[in-house]
DNA sequence: CGTCTTTGACCCGCGC
DNA sequence: GCGCGGGTCAAAGACG
């Protein structure tokens, strides 16, 4: 089960706070705290995590965050939240202290009816940043801006610019705070991250 | 001249 | 069925 998509590597300008799930709410409190503590000592270190996958994209990201910059990393294990299946599931931080593995057969098929996109691999990352498109390794081509409801700033939509990468990502700035921008990565890319 | 951005139109899922 | 909102397309423009 790729369920461990909780890994970000960061350029020395942003400061990742928080890993949000796909309705931009902070998935896990200790990982925000993880994160803040690690802003306010201003440790540039990375952290090692331990029993986790880490999804291919992912790696690549760290590989690059690592060699390219002296950004400091997160890896993180997942228990209460990711994908399983078509599922995002967050469990965490609600009425249950013991966190459990879900086990996707206990959820079974009684609520598939609404089938939607595949949303394996897709993961928000929720930055301190003055720049809107943080430099990540990839290159990528925008095809689109929307002005999203009960924001006043505009997503905009960009595609990997490799040919036949499905790879996309969504940048936005916080509607709650323009300080921060939220990048969303969906997908895996098909191929290895070009130096620019 | 090739590549990337802009931007309005279009499509589609979902709720009413 | 209809309207709304989010996501994508594609023509035209900008830029190097």
């Amino acid at each position: 089960m790729a369920r461990d998509i909780a890994l970000c590597s960061i350029t020395p300008v942003p400061i990742l706070l928080s890993i949000m799930d796909r309705n931009y709410q902070t998935t896990t409190p200790m990982t925000t705290t993880t994160f803040s503590s690690l802003e306010s000592s201003g440790s540039d270190q990375y952290i090692e995590g331990t029993d986790f996958e880490v999804s291919e994209f992912f790696s690549n990201f760290e590989e690059w965050g690592m060699a390219e910059t002296e950004s400091m990393g997160f890896t993180g294990q997942s228990q209460d939240f990711g994908y399983q299946g078509n599922q995002f599931y967050d469990q965490f931080g609600g009425s249950s202290n013991q966190q459990q593995n879900v086990e996707e057969s206990s959820r079974g098929g009684s609520r598939n009816s609404r089938e939607k996109k595949d949303d394996r691999g897709r993961i928000a990352f929720r930055m301190r940043s003055e720049i809107d498109v943080v430099e990540d390794g990839y290159k990528w081509r925008k095809y689109g801006k929307k002005m999203v409801k009960n924001s006043p700033n505009p997503r905009n939509y960009y595609r990997c610019s490799v040919e036949g990468c499905p790879v996309k990502k969504r940048v936005e700035r916080d509607k709650e705070d323009p300080h921060y921008v939220i990048t969303t990565y969906e997908g895996i890319h098909s191929h290895e991250a070009p130096r620019q």
